[in-house]
RNA sequence: GUGGGUGUAGCUCAGCUGGUUAGAGUGCCGGGUUGUGGCCCCGGAGGCCGAGGGUUCAAAUCCCUUCACUCACCCCA
């Protein structure tokens, strides 16, 4: 028989690691709550025209990474590949604007994009992406940023670096590309194919290429900085400035380009080295006239993503707990088991976790089940304990043990655990 | 989609230029203690050597094909 296997790029999140994604996405609705945001959660698929609107057309994303098929309709699915456009679109349709000024939302969940898997990128992947709309004031920008940062190294991260760039805003950033391409018309032979291409499709991207060439080119460029109009200019002035009350360190990247085509003014992106080439945690920006290019209102708009798994890299390898057992119930004859049966599911009801043995083992082999669940007590009862009406209580960690009438057995053990 | 690396026990890996019953560590099960875990000692189970084909008296080992995983590119969290 062959096996059947997960899906490329698809992964079982073992129970290891889905014990700290519980762990961090607590953490996330902790600190995201403590600043205003409340959860959202929306579908996983929408109509594939959605993500060409809001994404861009000429994307990568949207070009050939997208997991799109035809409904028995005929109506084109998309499985999400990211999550602003799916809030955005909820935001709209239940016409969240008319009902607050400013509303703040997080969402946690899995993306899809196929791609091909290398490490911290997978076909499905999980993010938490929060959102703001309704505020351009740059001390919402700062104030996402310190919320992300602070999200970051609370979950337990360390060694960050955020950096941060301005894109410009709909009248100073078409001045810069022209300007761009004017530059890279120039030495075009210089360039990869790809840049070549990228020129006509987008030059912005060129900044991010790795070829030695095309880097070395691109050096003396000019940059988004000198273009941007004074309403940007001033804007990501203060943005910096609030940074810095906030004391938050961040570098100034100006030659970040940001992958999908909405974002305005105030980019950012937060990365580790602990990560392999795909070094970014989680990268954000405003987009202030996306919602309005999606039906909705003129509300500007900010937000993140963290990539779920790539955070789960970071960190450090002591962070994770082991599962533990309250107490492990061995037996010894079929009076015990019988006994213990009813026991063990007893304290289960009364929230204490206990685990028992069915296999008629020794002792021995169950107290070693015992270690291995981490438990921290053991009940051992035998047939003798019985007909003596008592049962012995052993702490795993002291060694201590100690007897107990069968009559408050179930009391005496809650209260031991529970106290304890 | 393109390129490199790797596929041998549940896991991590060894197996030199082909040579007979394919190994180690760890994990698992049992015993040493006829009713007491971790440490130690002893024993056991567990492999169509990724799949298919070829060369050869003989293939885990050499050749071809294919698949999977992985890293990197494009791009992104």
């Amino acid at each position: 028989m062959e096996k059947i296997t997960a899906i490329r790029g698809f992964k079982d999140i073992l129970p290891e690691d889905a014990r700290r994604f519980w762990e961090v996405e607590s953490i996330a609705r902790q600190v995201f709550n403590s600043f205003g945001f409340q959860e959202i959660r929306t579908p996983i698929m929408e109509k594939t025209e959605l993500f060409q609107r809001s994404i861009g057309e000429t994307t990568d994303i949207v070009e050939k990474e997208m997991y799109t098929f035809a409904d028995r309709d005929n109506e084109f699915l998309t499985l999400r590949p990211e999550a602003t456009a799916s809030v955005i679109r909820a935001y709209i349709e239940h016409n969240m604007s008319a009902a607050e000024q400013i509303t703040k939302l997080f969402t946690i969940g899995p993306m899809f994009r196929r791609e091909r898997p290398q490490k911290g990128r997978f076909r499905q992947f999980n993010q938490i992406d929060v959102e703001l709309f309704g505020e351009d004031k740059p001390q919402s920008d700062a104030e996402i940023i310190f919320m992300l940062m602070h999200f970051l190294t609370s979950a337990g991260l360390k060694d960050l670096q955020l950096e941060i760039n301005s894109l410009g805003c709909a009248s100073c950033r078409p001045v810069f590309s022209q300007a761009v391409i004017n530059f890279l018309k120039g030495s075009e032979k210089n360039l990869c194919p790809d840049c070549q291409r990228r020129i006509n499709t987008n030059p912005l991207r060129v900044f991010d290429c790795k070829v030695e060439t095309c880097a070395d080119t691109i050096a003396n460029a000019p940059t988004i900085l000198d273009f941007l109009c004074a309403d940007c200019e001033s804007h990501f002035a203060q943005v910096q400035s609030f940074l810095k009350d906030l004391r938050i360190s961040f570098a100034i990247n100006p030659r970040m380009v940001r992958g999908l085509d909405y974002y305005t003014k105030t980019a950012f992106e937060v990365k580790s080295n602990a990560l392999g080439a795909q070094n970014a945690v989680a990268g954000g920006g405003r987009y202030n006239g996306l919602v309005s290019s999606l039906g909705g209102p003129e509300v500007a708009g900010i937000g993140f993503g963290v990539g779920f798994e790539r955070l789960i890299v970071c960190l450090p390898e002591d962070g994770k707990n082991k599962f533990k057992t309250d107490l492990f119930i061995a037996t010894l004859g079929e009076q015990a088991q019988k006994f213990a049966f009813t026991l063990t599911n007893e304290l289960r009801r009364s929230g204490i976790s206990a685990e028992m043995d069915y296999a008629d083992k020794s002792l021995k082999s169950q107290l070693k089940r015992a270690d291995k669940l981490n438990s921290s007590f053991a009940v051992i009862i035998g047939d003798k304990e019985i007909s003596e009406k008592q049962a012995i209580l052993r702490n795993m960690k002291t060694k201590d043990q100690q007897t107990i009438p069968l009559d408050d057995l179930l009391k005496s053990i809650i209260k031991i655990i529970k106290e304890r």
